[in-house]
DNA sequence: CTGAATTGTTCCATTATTTGGAACTTAATT
DNA sequence: AATTAAGTTCCAAATAATGGAACAATTCAG
């Protein structure tokens, strides 16, 4: 469960909308709902602007504003997310693909695509316990620290790579964290030599990953898919045997793209 | 999968926020990615302005542009919408009470509220098979013809339901299916009377369900929980039977949710 | 291959919306 | 009852959105 305060997308702070998804990331990240003045200290916004903006938001049911002057995400942003991951090509693409593996290998599996600094997990499958639905799917996680992030880091031309390294602000989850983008950058080139990656902990203690990356032809869509579980349970060695499953099964993924989408352009 | 056109909410048409939104929802509505002369048809507007409009979207990541120029939902509308669920009250508290009736009665158990002349589910319990996320959870289905829909409906003051009525269009999803606010309001009224709600494959062909209505102290939370199955496994008289477990889990939701938002006011 | 048609993008004077300071109302606190 | 804080409304000034038209890039037809 972890909050990560960096920025979705590259979005411009400026312009009517602009300066309202401010606002809504302010409230969707908030542990808690907010009161007005807990939005006017945090936004630095004079109070009638705030007080409109706010409004309007809540008109549009992207907030919700209960009866203790409490505004909270609106449930109409449900709605558009179900809408948007239902019908995800990528995701639909992949989800036989994923469910092979979690089989093949017992553990969980992600699937997860880059988005500004962001990793956006897309899909999730587990073994035993029915899904805790929205556990982890949507959320979105530090590129730097996951293996599916630095899969998809590996995929960047060189130039973009080091532009986004330089915006970003690391934060140590585990003392393996990467914190400089120096030791970062080396080890994302290991990563595009060898076509894997593992997360050795540094998001969470504890837990480890082996990832692949996936992309789409064009590279509009850079991401990954990972098998993750507890260190007891996944030694280092098993992850390296491991590599080899999770670039197949990504592989069958791509190949699955190429037929849907493929013939054009 | 039921694509109902009606809004989600009373949302203001106008603004630049509102008209946003509009095309917002022509997109994520739409069975496949769009192109920029499809949304311009649906939309009429002048195309300089739509061009800024979806470009404007696209910078945000509401929407995503693919390399064939084609408009899909965008990812950051996932992120959004899972902290929505992760932190909603209402549904954590309910939670555990649907496990319950889930396991008394082996069927699907649903949690959904009205938001405008929709029902948002909010969760879902199922059975055997691992939950296919977000299948249900998120969507937005009509109130007339759902058992929860109508266990809500159930909760409006006189005035404020005559109004809802006459702003619906109905749409006659299977011979059963509420053509007519006459009929509706008729069963809604026995429904305040007797404290649960039926669903007789109204919505969809071959599927049942029972509804009791749940609702906060201020009534700003309006909505219902409900047992749904196959009509070859629920027979109405079943169905009788359970209105007393729904109600009860019901009952339970609320005693929760006053402990533990109840002292003040 | 060329010209025509369609689709998508940019520009900018006009128009409409947002801005933000201040006044005002309501609720909480002493 | 008086004081402080919280929330709401108002309006001239600043800013952003509008939409028509010109421009580019693709696609299609002969």
């Amino acid at each position: 469960m972890s909050s990560n305060g960096e920025n979705t997308t590259t979005a411009r702070e400026t312009g009517t909308l602009g300066k309202l998804m401010v606002l809504l990331d302010l409230v969707t990240h908030a542990d808690a709902p907010l009161r007005f003045t807990d939005i006017l200290a945090l936004a630095g916004q004079p109070r009638g602007t705030l007080h409109r903006q706010l409004t309007h938001l809540v008109e549009e049911g992207l907030l919700e504003l209960d009866g203790d002057g409490r505004y909270a995400p609106g449930l109409r942003l449900l709605d558009f997310a179900a809408r948007s991951w239902a019908r995800n090509e990528f995701r639909l693409i992949a989800e036989p693909h994923l469910r092979d593996l979690q089989r093949a290998t017992g553990e969980t599996v992600h699937l997860g695509v880059l988005r500004g600094q962001s990793i956006i997990y897309l899909d999730k499958v587990e073994g035993r316990q029915p899904v805790r639905m929205y556990s982890q799917i949507g959320n979105a996680s530090p590129c730097y620290c996951t293996g599916v992030g630095k899969a998809a880091l590996s995929l960047l031309p060189a130039e973009s790579l080091v532009d986004l390294l330089a915006g970003l602000s690391f934060t140590g989850f585990t003392a393996s964290t990467h914190v400089s983008a120096e030791t970062l950058l080396a080890e994302i080139r290991e990563i595009a030599d060898q076509g894997y990656a593992f997360d050795r902990e540094e998001h969470e203690a504890g837990i480890r990953c082996v990832a692949a990356p996936v992309w789409s032809e064009d590279r509009t869509f850079m991401g990954g898919i990972s098998i993750t579980g507890p260190a007891y349970r996944l030694s280092m060695e098993l992850l390296h045997q491991w590599s080899v499953p999770v670039q197949l099964a990504a592989a069958s993924i791509m190949e699955g793209m190429r037929v849907r989408l493929g013939p054009r352009r």
